[in-house]
DNA sequence: ACGCGGCACTTTCATTTTGGAAGTATGACC
DNA sequence: GGTCATACTTCCAAAATGAAAGTGCCGCGT
């Protein structure tokens, strides 16, 4: 398996990429990802759990029953990949 | 839409970014895709369309009822991301 | 002229993924 | 004790993906 291929496994399922960009700003509680993604609420809690357990972001408790996501090292290491694929849509018109 | 989230309307579906990392090597027959890439014909022939619907890539008629796909300067753009991706995904260990 | 084989798909149908809507769990606060 | 906010889970329909087999076109050999 080529090494574009388990990158793919990782975030190529939808969302995900879109997730990490969000967190790119820093931290975000689930109700704000969901919010300023328009996605479903079943999809998000499925991919956080696969990106968590794919070690890109981890969870980050907060005051009683809230909690934050937040990009791990890993995480933040796709940037790079984020700013090229922005580019590149960027240049559609 | 966020330029990212055109990005992926494009390269997001399945096999998509692995048919470009493909032509990225030069022009390349139907069947010699399928069987580098191990995917079916059928999904083969739909990001095939897809992809030519957007510009990333172009049938080049070659002899008889043969042809090749070859990218477009807007496919060969997507080089940085791919590099990207494929660098992130070696560093997963 | 006729059949054979390679190539580029299409078609059909099962399986997986995605999406929408509603429901559940937990704890703070009044 | 009841209400509200937050973070999910569950259920079901719709869409995407995948495997297998079939179709159409041409060139080649006989």
């Amino acid at each position: 398996m080529s090494e574009l291929a388990a990158a793919l496994g990782i975030v190529g399922p939808r969302w995900a990429l879109l997730i990490v960009e969000q967190l790119l700003d820093g931290p975000q509680r689930y109700g704000d990802l969901q919010r300023d993604l328009g996605m479903g609420t079943n999809m998000l809690a499925t991919r956080l759990r696969e990106l968590e357990a794919a070690g890109v972001l981890y969870r980050l408790p907060l005051r009683h029953n809230t909690r934050a996501y937040a990009l791990t090292d890993r995480g933040l290491a796709l940037r790079e990949t984020i700013v090229a694929l922005r580019g590149w849509g960027a240049g559609s018109t």
